[in-house]
DNA sequence: ATTATCTATAGATCTATAGATAATGC
DNA sequence: ATTATCTATAGATCTATAGATAATGC
């Protein structure tokens, strides 16, 4: 990339004193690689029981390194936290606002439960995991708990824009809502126990669930996927 | 469990030392004191950010008094997941193996949800929660974990058995008994981010929706919600 | 000079054990 | 004598800071 004229082969040199363990492989940057480690280690034996030597070790540092990059193990877990439920939300609005007469309530419902279980799914430590740590409820992550209620809200507004939902009194919207919600949470949790199934066939399989759990028959179902899916595309792209 | 019989207006004496901080008021056993308390803390707070000192304390007693009831916590999760599971595997199994041509597939699996979720998220401390904890996923509460598994292959038994199921190939069917399961499990999560749904209105609405999201149409989740609550009643008396 | 890392460690836990103590039971 | 609890504490952590060090950059 940037050759400069002089020593064509510069010796790969890196600032700052090597590390005790030699340099990484996986060629992420050091701060990358703990909220990897983090990540990887939070979801799978959790927050409490995870140390900052496990983290750092993780990640080929040593411990007292991580504090070069983060004030403390909470700091890790809040950009964690902060960087998996941003694009969720972003698309929810952008799905909420969408000036499409073509695309009704069930298809873009459809499009943010698919969306939804692929980003939080997707990735390689199924990083959704992590909104379900109890510790979340601490008063630290405040600020990731009102993000995370303006995505359930999105969820509301469009389950209400649905036929199937639209006749239904106040409570008993809320609370279809909150199963629809609590589907997709539902579906980080499989995917915890077994890793097995691939997150996109989940992801339709969950879209197609949400559609059915509030009300839709099969037809619409059917009819909100293939939108829902041709919608995805566009903003994408878009 | 403690027994109730004998003289009624004995001194009010218990063996051993009293207490430093009195003696409690809710009148548990001291053993069911130390679960009750451990149960909110590690779902409220998390497994590993529940120390010992933090349980015995909150049930009334001293950090090592609580040895005499339980070798460590570990062995406390252990007997709060096998008291929790337990009851929901017996109904289950009653369930799978019941009897009854005039009760079908469906009325059963809506039975099955609406007991779960009323187990899981009746107590007052969202029992339900502790299997949510990534902490399970450790070596020491394998039993536990097949215990659990054995559950999840009672609903994909009385899943198969629907109508809707029935028609669908192998690797669709496991993939939808994977998104029920999810919705209970889900649900326990919308219990603990807001206890304001009162457990029994929410496992009917759950037991809707997992039939909901079984595929069957609305005229089948009626008449199953109607013969699955008479088929709890007659399990419970009988 | 700047940077990224290291080593070493103080201070604050937390767990689990040892042994004492204050009740009742016989 | 038995029981349930207590106090005290050793040993094992774990976190976060202080200060040294080994690279590159200029």
């Amino acid at each position: 990339m940037s050759t400069t004229a002089g020593t064509p082969a510069a010796p790969r040199g890196r600032v700052g004193r090597p590390r005790a363990r030699g340099p990484v492989a996986d060629g992420l940057a050091p701060r990358d690689g703990l909220l990897v480690a983090a990540a990887e280690l939070f979801t799978r034996q959790g927050y409490g029981a995870t140390t900052t030597r496990a983290i750092a070790e993780r990640a080929g540092l040593r411990q007292a390194s991580m504090y070069h990059y983060f004030a403390g193990k909470e700091d890790i877990l809040a950009a964690l936290l902060e960087g998996t439920v941003r694009p969720s939300l972003d698309l929810a609005r952008a799905l909420v606002a969408h000036p499409s007469a073509e695309a009704g309530a069930e298809a873009r419902l459809w499009a943010l439960c698919r969306a939804d279980v692929e980003l939080l799914c997707g990735g390689r430590h199924n990083l959704g995991a992590l909104y379900l740590l109890p510790e979340v409820a601490a008063e630290r992550f405040a600020a990731f708990r009102r993000v995370r209620a303006e995505l359930k809200a999105a969820y509301r507004a469009l389950l209400a824009g649905t036929a199937a939902a639209a006749a239904l009194p106040g409570a008993e919207l809320e609370l279809r809502a909150d199963l629809v919600f609590g589907l997709i949470e539902g579906v980080i949790l499989i995917r915890r126990q077994d890793p097995d199934p691939a997150a996109p066939a989940l992801a339709v399989a969950a879209a197609d669930g949400a559609l059915r759990l509030s009300g839709a028959p099969e037809a619409v179902v059917a009819a909100a996927a293939t939108q829902g899916a041709a919608l995805l595309g566009t903003l994408r792209t878009g």
